[in-house]
DNA sequence: ATCCTATCCTGGCTGC
DNA sequence: TGCAGCCAGGATAGGA
């Protein structure tokens, strides 16, 4: 699924392709990928745009808009499972999971491409307000160690669940947390308010470093999902120490890998390397 | 405060 | 071979 790498490798991606572009016609051929607004209301939204900015925050992909130099507003996108960026030429067929595409005045088309149509693409006045509910970024510097284990000091929740909320830290999917508790020796369903320090720094430097590696390979493309924007899949999937390696010998200690459903998910662990 | 369940969706898998 | 039924999974809403 995309995650906070597969999110950064496809806004790198895209993004020399659309900076100084501007928007002409939209065809939207989903009307919930576009947040369920009217069509002409979106379309009257974005046509003659141009994209001042594509960056990342969390998992959300957000894209700057200006009119002669001045704001107007956001194109926010999330992915959500099987979401897909395509800027390609005008005669590329973007396939019958197409569910909105832009004109791009050099003759260029931007799609959103999404099987399971959970993806969005918005055009919204007040980011910040959309934004803000969201933790700090964990490759950024407001992502501190000491932070990290004063909020998980303050819940009382079991880890994995709370890697998983954006608000505590934005942008762990199942796949990332699992392997950051993983490389961190700890048990997705630890109390986050009995974890010792040195635990605690070692979660939050694992965290960062599961993040930098997959963001180095491009993500992870473990099935015929996610890709990055120019159709190559992710190499981090080649990495995986617990996801989706259900009885297979853990790589350090060769104890088969357990599958549990921790909160409706999916969840991999060495039972000998992750004790309680 | 935290957990649990349902919802949104469809391709792919399982079992008959 | 065909088909019904189940499952995954990010985010969110509502109830326990």
């Amino acid at each position: 699924m995309p995650e906070l790498p597969e999110v950064e490798t496809v806004v790198r991606l895209i993004r020399p392709r659309l900076v100084g572009r501007t928007i002409g016609a939209a065809d939207v051929a989903w009307r919930r990928t576009v947040g369920g607004a009217p069509r002409g209301r979106f379309e009257r939204a974005v046509q003659g745009a141009r994209i001042a900015q594509v960056w990342r925050r969390g998992k959300f992909i957000a894209i700057d808009l200006e009119r002669e130099g001045a704001l107007a507003g956001w194109l926010v996108g999330h992915l959500r499972m099987t979401g897909r960026l395509h800027v390609e030429s005008a005669s590329w067929d973007a396939g019958p999971y197409r569910r909105l595409s832009l004109d791009l005045d050099d003759g260029r088309r931007f799609h959103f491409i999404d099987v399971r149509k959970f993806g969005r693409l918005v055009h919204v006045f007040d980011l910040p307000a959309l934004l803000g509910a969201l933790g700090p970024e964990p490759l950024g510097e407001e992502f501190t160690a000491e932070g990290f284990a004063d909020g998980l000091r303050s819940r009382r929740r079991r880890l994995k669940p709370l890697l998983l909320d954006q608000a505590f830290v934005a942008g762990l999917g199942n796949i990332y947390a699992d392997e950051s508790l993983h490389r961190a020796g700890l048990h997705p369903l630890a109390r986050s308010d009995r974890v010792g320090r040195a635990a605690a720094l070692r979660l939050h430097a694992a965290i960062r470093s599961v993040l930098r590696e997959a963001i180095e390979r491009e993500g992870s493309s473990f099935d015929a999902f996610y890709r990055t924007p120019e159709g190559r899949p992710g190499r981090y999937q080649d990495e995986f120490q617990v996801y989706g390696r259900e009885g297979e010998p853990c790589l350090t200690c060769g104890e088969p890998i357990t599958r549990i459903v921790v909160g409706q998910r999916g969840t991999h662990l060495c039972r000998r390397c992750q004790r309680r």
